[in-house]
DNA sequence: GCGGACTGCTTACCT
DNA sequence: ACAGGTAAGCAGTCCGCG
């Protein structure tokens, strides 16, 4: 057996039997302790082996600091830079000039001009010579009526944050194990064994000298281990006059009435007494420690307390809610601002002494979302997000939250800080691990890992690259004069430029299907093509010729593009690595599971790189690199669609990256493979086998038994969210028979079956037999009430029913509605009944849903169509 | 004034 | 606030209809 992965680079577990690990004091006598935030912040001048979690800027010292997590000792330290860096902002204006500028020297804030120089890509990587202005205070630079880069003409950098210019500067990687030695920053590098390395680098043959310095700097990375974080969740609930209104957290008019804080090794609520009851039972509580008040002020004073001494915080939607309401809470219950242990930033809430992830901007980032956990949860909701990832939910509340008696509220309010736990320790710290992972890919801080979107992980990634090999950070007004143009017109109105080729589905039931498919197309394209900002149209007269097909964008011979080799690090590392090591058998169990949060973390990455750059926001945003990208994708689907063909294999359907071929030999798939990495210099591999797949006329919507029995379902209706749950039962059952398909008998069988289905399908409908639940349409408000002004969808209609209640209708809600007989025609389910159903609309329902899946197998719908009348027999 | 053809809006899906 | 492509249902508009 080989040593885990946590500890065969890293001894962290010899020290951990030296010290002790400090465990949570008992609440008993509640002091108001005024220790100064000084004090509180001390540091030692010698730490060993902390995280890096955080780095920001204290205004009074003029310095950028760092929060250190000692995962032995279990708290933070904050450690100020002792470089004398400063903040900054760069131009073109030569040094002479700009001293003669009494505005700019004789700024309050002001403090040196430098010359240096810097290497201009966006120009073919000529020595651009700059002034570097440098003052005490970020502010100065930017951010206030009187900073420096609204005084100059043209700025360059100025637009960059503080702390994370310090980070680019100070070559810091938060995420990464640090010491503070003899008052000195150190980063903690792993030795990785050489036989991994060299493991590592056959597994990348050839390719490697595309990115090997970008290879040797993100190594430590993945090899560093992540060491147990320990957190406490936290969960409030407060009084509110009106059972389902949410109290305003930023007026906290109401009463404090319970928190929670869940842990490993705290698990406890404080609780505020609203009943004369002599004896309040806990049993619901098991041994969840319980602290019972008759003053809220006691209450919040023991809460400060706790959140004095938690390093790290987790809530969901504390942003937004329950810190703001405890801040806003404590202010008026007359705690000083000083005795208040939460800071409160414009879009953020943190611990001034430790620091706070809310894990709501994290779910609810679509990257998140979609890559890290393909859409298991539809909403941003902590109910849905639970059920999705832990299989289970809240505890369902049958009255407002103010009418609980103290236990059912003190259980409702733990078991939601204990969920909101769960949510960082499920598989084995997956949530957490995968935090530390993007934070050392993207450099950036916990903060903004959680807060911040995919598009600024990857600008700060690319920008600290920049400033790693003094490459100045384009400006992207510059990117735009030199490569903004495009040459494709696409199908889409209103969008920018043409996306990708979906092949023509030949209509009917295929057995033997092989799906081949491109292992992450756009970002082996941007890899072998050297696609960059500043490749792409490049200046050189004798690149012009190397064009991209079906455009008028040629790309660069002569030089590397930085996003090319960084992209296609990243894909192939991920590819050729860490997803083949996290099937390795010959490996344990941890290290394996760690190479699948290391694999999992790079597809979030990856798979967004070719987006950000079609995307207008994007710092970096450079539309000839991302239209380049669709159509030498477009180019290789095609070519491999006319090799196959050529072979004498026919392609059934494709859609961007992939092509359906209809009962190829192994001779043949192995020929097309080898074919592909030999012409279009892309991998192309067997996805998956159907046993049969049944295809319409409709694209992007097929069904498929594969090789191991599964079903397979892509974009029909039945599985719409939007489509009533009685028909999409009714789906199911028909999915259910054809998954036991095997042969063209079987088919005849199967047919007679799913008629069965669909009769009785009709015929529960039509003797009212569906209930109000299984007849709701599922649509989700994208925007709020007000902003549909075009036109008046059927969900706005009821919600705006809804909201004429007096119920509140929140973006991003989902509305549930049936359609009804009586005006307009809609109702939410709440307020609708079983009587004024319109049957006929349902039907017509049922017979879009079915006739999806007929289509594909060839059955016509309309020899069903005397089931449609059959009222007439009842 | 009403219905059919058409366009545009909106949502949910696929890659 | 990462992209474009496709399907579907409905809202709204225009036009023809003696």
């Amino acid at each position: 057996m080989s040593q885990s992965t946590l500890d065969f680079f890293f001894n962290i577990k010899e020290k951990v039997e030296e010290k002790k690990e400090k465990k949570y004091e008992e609440i008993s006598e509640i002091k108001e302790n005024a220790v100064s935030l000084e004090i509180r912040r001390s540091t030692p001048k010698d730490v060993l082996n902390c995280i890096l979690l955080d780095v920001g800027y204290d205004g009074k010292k003029e310095k950028a600091f760092v929060k250190l997590y000692d995962p032995i000792r279990n708290r933070i330290y904050f450690w100020y830079d002792n470089t004398d860096h400063h903040p900054y902002c760069l131009t073109d204006i030569p040094k002479e000039e700009l001293e003669k500028n009494k505005r700019i020297v004789g700024h309050p804030s002001f403090l040196k001009i430098e010359e240096i120089e810097k290497i201009d890509l966006l120009h073919d990587g000529k020595i651009v010579r700059m002034s570097k202005i440098c003052a005490r205070d970020p502010l100065a630079i930017g951010g206030s009526s009187n900073s420096i880069r609204n005084m100059l003409p043209s700025a360059w950098e100025a637009h960059i944050p503080y702390r994370k210019c310090y980070i680019m500067d100070a070559g810091i990687i938060p995420g990464m194990i640090y010491s503070i030695k003899d008052g000195d920053l150190v980063l903690e590098k792993p030795n990785i064994p050489r036989v991994t390395i060299n493991e590592l680098y056959s597994a990348l043959k050839d390719d490697i000298n595309l990115y090997e310095d970008i290879l040797q700097d993100f190594l430590p990375l993945f090899f560093t281990p992540i060491p147990k974080i320990k957190r406490v969740a936290m969960d409030i609930e407060v009084e509110s006059p009106q059972a389902d209104v949410i109290p305003d957290s930023s007026e906290a008019a109401y009463h404090v009435i319970a928190v929670a804080f869940s842990s490993d090794d705290l698990n406890e609520v404080h609780i505020l007494r609203r009943s004369n009851k002599e004896n309040i039972t806990w049993n619901l509580l098991g041994d969840v420690k319980i602290h019972l008040y008759d003053n809220e002020k006691d209450l919040i004073s023991a809460v400060f307390k706790r959140l004095w001494e938690i390093p790290i915080l987790v809530t969901f939607n504390g942003d937004n809610f329950d810190m703001l309401y405890l801040y806003n809470r404590g202010l008026r219950l007359g705690f000083s601002r000083n005795n208040i242990p939460i800071t409160v930033g414009k879009d953020y809430t943190d611990l001034k002494n430790g620091i706070h992830i809310d894990l709501y901007p994290f779910f609810h980032n679509k990257s998140i979302q979609s890559y890290a956990f393909g859409n298991s949860y539809k909403e941003t909701t902590l109910e849905a997000i639970t059920q999705a990832l832990l299989n289970k939910g809240k505890v369902p509340l049958n009255k407002p939250i103010p009418d609980l008696s103290e236990e059912e509220l003190a259980y409702y309010c733990f078991t939601d800080a204990q969920i909101t736990y769960e949510l960082t320790s499920f598989n084995d710290d997956l949530v957490m691990k995968m935090i530390i992972l993007m934070m050392r890919i993207s450099k950036l801080p916990i903060l903004d890992i959680t807060r911040q979107s995919i598009s600024a992980w990857i600008r700060n990634m690319i920008y600290f690259e920049h400033r790693k090999r003094n490459y100045l950070i384009p400006r992207p007004e510059d990117i735009l004069k030199e490569k903004g143009q495009v040459s494709t017109k696409a199908i889409i109105k209103g969008k920018k430029y043409m996306g990708a080729i979906v092949v023509e589905p030949i209509e009917g039931v295929h057995f033997n299907v092989v799906v081949l498919d491109f292992a992450s197309l756009y970002p082996s394209i941007i890899k072998r093509w050297n696609l960059s900002y500043e490749t792409i149209r490049c200046p050189h007269e004798e690149c012009k010729s190397n064009v991209i097909p079906e455009t008028s964008h040629w790309v660069c011979k002569k030089r590397r593009g930085i996003t090319s080799a960084l992209v296609g690090f990243l894909r192939d590392i991920r590819v050729k690595w860490f997803k083949m090591k996290a099937k390795d058998p010959s490996i344990s169990k941890d290290e394996r599971s760690m190479y699948k949060v290391i694999q999992a973390t790079l597809k979030v990455f990856i798979n967004a790189t070719y987006g950000v750059f079609g995307s207008e926001h994007f710092e970096l945003y450079c539309p000839p690199v991302a239209e380049s990208t669709t159509a030498l994708g477009r180019f290789s689907i095609m070519k491999t669609k006319e090799k196959a063909e050529e072979m004498g294999i026919k392609v059934i359907y494709g859609d961007t990256d992939s092509v359906f071929l209809y009962n190829p030999t192994p001779e043949q798939v192995e020929h097309l493979k080898r074919w592909s990495i030999n012409s279009l210099g892309i991998e192309l591999d067997v996805d998956k086998v159907y046993r049969w797949v049944a295809l319409s006329n409709r694209k992007k919507n097929y069904l498929g038994v594969l090789e191991n029995g599964t079903i397979d379902v892509k974009g029909l209706l039945g599985k719409k969210r939007n489509t009533p749950e009685f028909a999409k039962k009714a789906f199911h059952e028909i999915l259910q028979v054809l998954s036991k398909v095997n042969n063209m008998e079987d088919f005849e069988l199967a047919k007679k079956k799913i008629i069965k289905i669909v009769q009785e399908a009709y015929r529960k409908l039509e003797r009212g037999e569906v209930s109000l639940e299984d007849l709701a349409i599922k649509v989700q408000l994208t925007k709020p009430l007000k902003a549909y002004t075009k036109t008046t969808p059927q969900h706005v209609k009821a919600a705006r029913l809804l909201e004429h209640k007096g119920k509140k209708v929140l973006v991003g809600q989902i509305i549930s509605f049936v359609k009804t007989t009586t005006s307009p025609g809609v109702k939410p389910i709440e307020l609708a009944k079983i009587s004024e159903i319109d049957i006929q609309k349902y039907k017509e329902y049922l017979q879009s849903t079915f006739e999806q899946v007929l289509d594909a197998l060839g059955i016509d719908i309309e020899q069903f169509e005397g089931i449609t009348s059959l009222s007439s027999w009842f």
